[in-house]
DNA sequence: GTAGAACTTCTACCTGACGTAGTAGAGACT
DNA sequence: AGTCTCTACTACGTCAGGTAGAAGTTCTAC
């Protein structure tokens, strides 16, 4: 549901890295090596507004967009998803707690103690 | 890149809840409910296998099918390619253990311990 | 105050994924 | 031989996403 082409993550990746809210212009010319037309960004920053992952202000002549949430919480809410198609939640997590680095797992274990 | 429809995950559920290779009748009768033409399965089933999710075993008149790796697996693998999407996976990591329920922390911090 | 630049909105086209299924051909059973 | 069952191939509709042009609006510089 929340799935994101690559445009749309490119544009994400540029307004996620940015300090404050951004402009289409400023989105166009961040990404301007890929030589995409100025419109094709208003078209993607538009379609990420309706799907919630950017928040538009109109109040200037040239809207400025930024992110509700960061994007650590936007991977959270995919990983959350993810889990969601498990049957047994505990089993799953399981299977992916064995499957993360080492010093993942120790970042994971910080993160439970600190709760 | 491994997103699933949903007559496609209705398929995957069948037949990771069965005990061995089902052939695509056995998929049918199980989601029978859903009206749909035999033939729509076998669709589904070959696309299935096209994605790596299915192994096919032509040896029999009517082919079996098995998912080579378990639900658990494939969801371990959707939640580490939305983790993939991180730039600082360890802050990832810590959003998404913040955002799990207790229970599923306690999983966690067991089958973080047994590694 | 008018021409041009910069912006937004609306519309549109193309491709790929997925849902859905029919037709044709091959093997099997009677 | 006729019928049943299975697979392979093809196809059509829809929706998301990539890509962008046309038209309308506002600002800005002469």
């Amino acid at each position: 549901m929340t799935r994101l082409g690559n445009l749309e993550r490119a544009a994400m990746d540029v307004i996620w890295a940015a300090p404050g809210p951004l402009t289409a212009r400023d989105v166009a010319d961040a990404l301007g090596d890929r030589g995409l037309a100025y419109t094709t960004w208003l078209t993607v920053l538009g379609r990420l507004e309706r799907k919630g992952l950017l928040e538009r202000d109109k109040g200037a002549r040239a809207h400025t967009y930024v992110a509700p949430s960061s994007r650590e919480d936007h991977i959270a809410v995919l990983m959350q998803q993810a889990l969601g198609q498990a049957e047994d939640r505990t089993a799953a997590l399981a299977h992916f707690a064995r499957s993360v680095s080492p010093d993942e797992a120790e970042a994971l274990r910080r993160a439970l103690e600190g709760r």
